[in-house]
DNA sequence: TATATATTTAGACATTTACCTAATTAACTA
DNA sequence: TAGTTAATTAGGTAAATGTCTAAATATATA
């Protein structure tokens, strides 16, 4: 969880991924969209690649970037249990209810 | 999003959000769970009240902390559409299926 | 083969982060 | 009121982070 959480700890790193929903880009595809270098885009792209949210594959001299979700599972589990857990495990008890 | 995804990326923190699903503590209880000063727990605490997934209210001397999880539904709204989006729009396309 | 293009790697720098110790603030209690 | 306890604030430090420029690598193409 500690890579996937750095990975999302940064709104460029978030931007990337919500660019690859709309399909896979290559490198400089992405870098194009912001403001920023290209070196500084690649070395968000492999936080990325280490948290294992996007997937890095070769196509001649291009390197295409595409979006991995199945690695946010594990986040939304963790979530989901929150949610849960912050009520009695005891799901008899009273809540507040309209009279 | 910035601040709750910063504080979501430590440990000692999300710990601590473990925790607080157990029930309220004070500051000084948390701290007592950690090897670490409580001066840095209460820097952490900072970050998860900045956050919004903590609340701190003064009872005498003491300063007891709960959770508010409100703030992960955000994160949860986020995470969902991810799961959504990374299939097409038109859901007549077809899947594999079972043959 | 020489040149151009796509991308990463290397190295430097400023900022942020996480931790510590020491000092401060606030509240309780003998 | 003096002393104790709970917690934060202040200030310092080492490590991590995000960015840049320059250099390197790999592929494509004239």
């Amino acid at each position: 969880m500690n890579n996937l959480f750095k990975a999302l700890n940064d709104p460029t790193r978030r931007q990337i991924l919500d660019l690859l929903r709309g399909g896979d880009l290559n490198a400089g595809d992405i870098a194009e969209q912001f403001d920023m270098t290209k070196p500084s885009i690649s070395h968000h792209l492999d936080l990325l690649r280490q948290a294992g949210l996007v997937e890095a594959t070769k196509q001649g001299q291009f390197i295409n970037y595409s979006l991995n979700t199945t690695v946010l599972d594990e986040l939304l589990a963790w979530l989901i249990s929150f949610q849960k857990k912050d009520e009695p495990l005891n799901s008899t008890t009273k809540t507040n209810q309209p009279s």
